[in-house]
DNA sequence: CAAACGATCAATTGATTCATTGAATGTCTT
DNA sequence: AAGACATTCAATGAATCAATTGATCGTTTG
């Protein structure tokens, strides 16, 4: 009756287990930090600069994310490579921001006041993207940054990180719809990308999938860097 | 450039409102309550000494839960009867727990060293179950007290709540082996109906699925109060 | 109406977590 | 070997969280 393992003990340290999870998943800042990992792994200062914090601190949120196995690391000379520690930690954040759309109605909120503040509309579905694809009325352009297209991307969409958007309008053809896509839902890469291409005349849209939920709906991915030529966009 | 709102204020909020959630989930306890109500709904004081807290600590815990949108209540009488706000909760809570069984090695020693302890052997698996059970092999009993049985079970699954076991073992056969099933891998209830099955000379196994995975696997289950009468379990 | 009871609230304690700072570690370059 | 650089560590104070206690609220029942 002492020093036995009782029921109460069991239940303690399973769901005290399980609270390890809970725990690291209970800071902003280290969501945005498994959210970028999601797309790619990358190092700390990669992941500092995208979410604004400082290194120390964006090492240490890191650190309670290994902690409960949902990254791992590796050294590449002095830097430290953080990825997912599994991709059933990628389709789980996924549940996980599906859980939290549905379930907390500020998030829809947040989202219009910054999507629509500036005249945005909703964004494109899967189905009428594949759609005019098909038809070739549309093309797919993929705005992250290309470590992230490397990675992971949709099949068939164009590699323009939004910072070479601007330099690249004359690859983009000003007959069909441009469709673009980054990293997900709270991902404003895309957005901007169509604020970018509608203020040069262009017609385009939001896709609010990310690759990880493309991939989750049961369609393919590509990897690798797809070299980028003009003749891609007719391809389109 | 002052008073809008950027980029990072939008990330800010929309990880923020993800990061609720997360909190919800960071405590011991309040994973327990959801495993609970992930079976059916009750009330404050059920909950309290199913868990093992005081009235008050339960009741603060359940608003967290309630805050993060994961529970809700309505109101019977004296009573207040907590529940799951969606059954997306429940097969969210399910893909949670199986994360941190997958990544987290320790859950599977705890539960090694809980039910390994006193000789109970590895749980039945679900096809070895169907398969004994069409061939009238054996029987499945649901271990788990009497309301949760009402709200869901599996098809064809006798009702005996552990507390009844002991005086109801004449009901049961000794020709065929005796599979007791509760709320899950982290439940008791079926560990102690198979020590308490084997003590009396039973055959009997423990099923580790509860409810939520049954189903979750697509298997149909069934409400209500079922009326269990001797020839049932004949009839299994 | 008064007593009993379920649940919540308010206030307190101690423990944990957060972001920041500056120092320390380890690795690569020259 | 020296310097530059990526990352981690250690220490600090502010903020948040967990559990307890006793008081309070609302409903039911005698």
């Amino acid at each position: 009756m002492s020093s036995s393992f009782t029921k109460r003990d069991f239940k303690d340290a399973a769901y005290g287990q399980m609270a390890r999870l809970g725990k690291a998943l209970a800071s902003p800042k280290r969501l945005e930090l498994l959210e970028l990992l999601c797309q790619a792994g990358r190092s700390v200062e990669a992941l500092a600069v995208e979410t604004g914090m400082t290194l120390a601190n964006t090492s240490q949120h890191l650190q309670v994310l290994q902690t409960a196995r949902l990254v791992e690391t590796s050294k590449n000379g002095r830097y430290v490579e953080y990825r997912l520690a599994d991709t059933l930690v990628s389709n789980f954040f996924r549940s996980f921001r599906l859980l939290a759309e549905n379930r907390l109605a500020e998030i829809e909120q947040i989202r219009r006041r910054f999507f629509n503040e500036e005249g945005e509309l909703d964004p494109i579905d899967r189905e009428t993207l594949l759609e005019r694809l098909q038809q070739r009325k549309a093309i797919l352009i993929d705005v992250r940054p290309a470590n992230e297209y490397a990675a992971a991307h949709i099949p068939g969409a164009l590699q323009i990180p939004l910072e070479q958007l601007k330099k690249r309008l004359s690859e983009l053809p000003r007959n069909k719809e441009i469709v673009a896509y980054c990293r997900g839902p709270f991902c404003v890469l895309a957005k901007e990308a169509v604020d970018l291409l509608r203020a040069h005349g262009f017609r385009a849209a939001r896709l609010e999938d990310g690759v990880p939920d493309w991939f989750a709906q049961g369609f393919p991915i590509a990897t690798g860097d797809e070299p980028v030529r003009k003749h891609v966009s007719r391809a389109q």
